[in-house]
DNA sequence: TAAGAATACTTAGAGGCATTAAGCAAACAT
DNA sequence: ATGTTTGCTTAATGCCTCTAAGTATTCTTA
């Protein structure tokens, strides 16, 4: 009798919930996080009020939803990125998955910057859409780390060099992940991911620009910097 | 016939504008940037609502002047950090500075989050008490440095080394400020900042405690990394 | 196909916040 | 002693979140 599986409502609520979304997200570019509330969401779609919350239990929750949404949208352009490089070739894929997060954070700026320089809002459950969409996003980058280790293994600290106190909360970090990399390997890791993360943070909050308006050219040195610790050849932008 | 030249009238007026700026950082370090509303903090100090706008134009010149509150008080800790070396010894000086923001910043977790990870609120005047406050603190860092360019100059990547996009913003920004030091030197100086504030930045905005919980240490490396590109000897901290 | 149930939305309302306006009382200046 | 300035109050507007109650539409099913 279904001439589809989820049927006629459920299509509807779902067409009406990325309404709201799409909705959300066009008063956050043009007026700023801070007007994106409830009602002006709902004035925005000519609903009233109090009905959106048939959609989502509060403001909460749908700040939570449009997270979500850019974390899913950057983690497509961070895998768009990276698959322009063909499946073997582990270093150009890194590097162009990491220049498509920053192209994505400088050409949806207030996106990004709603997604990482938030104030870290309630206490986020584990299991919310956000934070779901949040670790498929450094999984890309993970995974790609893990296959390129295990293709030609990167320079690594001898295990004495490493500060007590960083191994053991690396070695936690390893077992609760279930990552099969060596706890030397992932502190080289992740210390190219603070400097790289860490940049692009600063870029956005505006932290930067006293001294730096375009950041472009800083970004690249980052990559430069950042590959050789990896065993990566860096190469200049492919649109160079 | 004033025994003391402010006048008492204006001596309580102080007075209330620092018990109000206390108390909204109380309510900040208790429950939030987001319970800093003009209304609570009036509430907290037993007056009523609109009586605060006799002391400030609006929430966010209240917001503005507590920021600079914090500002200034991460000045002191940061010279008293520097200042707990000689006067000439700029490595140990330089490194000390560096220790006590970071210090400052774990101690005062709400009030660093608020002041640096902020959604960079309205247009910020150039003459307000907290862009004044924030010049002053990057100047404790710069003076400091130029006073260890000029005694004992690092090493410096070649003038032909430079991105000519970066040389030329950094050129422009040495031509606004002043300062003394050649394009290159500043380089190298603002890419050790970018890594030291990047850093605290992500810890604050607790983007890496799902694998460091403890910072200390990471913090401790990334100063040894930072040492030698501003050619001075890195120093495990005094207090080991 | 005619109830009955679920769904989508509405208005009303409580309580909080920012901000302006109007007014009162104490402190100050002359 | 008087008039002005200052510190504060309450009232009121308009926005916000969120709950409650009610209506209309749609789906289900007997």
């Amino acid at each position: 009798m279904a001439a589809q599986s989820v049927g006629r409502r459920e299509r509807v609520r779902q067409a009406t919930l990325a309404e709201i979304r799409a909705a959300a997200r066009r008063l956050l570019i043009e007026q700023g996080s801070q007007a994106v509330t409830i009602n002006a969401v709902a004035r925005e779609m000519g609903m009233s009020g109090p009905a959106l919350y048939h959609y989502f239990a509060g403001h909460d929750e749908l700040v939570g939803a449009v997270t979500a949404d850019f974390f899913r949208e950057l983690t497509a352009a961070v895998e768009a990125g990276r698959d322009s490089h063909p499946p073997g070739e582990h270093g150009p894929r890194l590097l162009g998955a990491c220049r498509a997060m920053r192209r994505w954070a400088v050409t949806h700026r207030a996106e990004f910057g709603w997604v990482f320089a938030s104030p870290i809002t309630a206490e986020r459950r584990p299991d919310s859409p956000r934070e779901l969409a949040g670790r498929d996003f450094e999984q890309v980058f993970l995974e790609e780390v893990a296959e390129l280790w295990r293709s030609r293994p990167f320079p690594v600290p001898a295990p004495g060099e490493l500060h007590p106190s960083i191994r053991s909360q690396l070695r936690a970090y390893a077992d609760a992940t279930g990552m099969g990399l060596p706890v030397e390997a992932i502190h080289v890791v992740m210390s190219c991911w603070i400097r790289l993360y860490g940049l692009l943070c600063m870029e956005v909050l505006n932290q930067l620009d006293f001294v730096y308006p375009d950041m472009e050219a800083v970004f690249e040195e980052c990559l430069r910097e950042i590959a050789p610790r990896l065993g990566l050849d860096y190469e200049g932008p492919s649109d160079l």
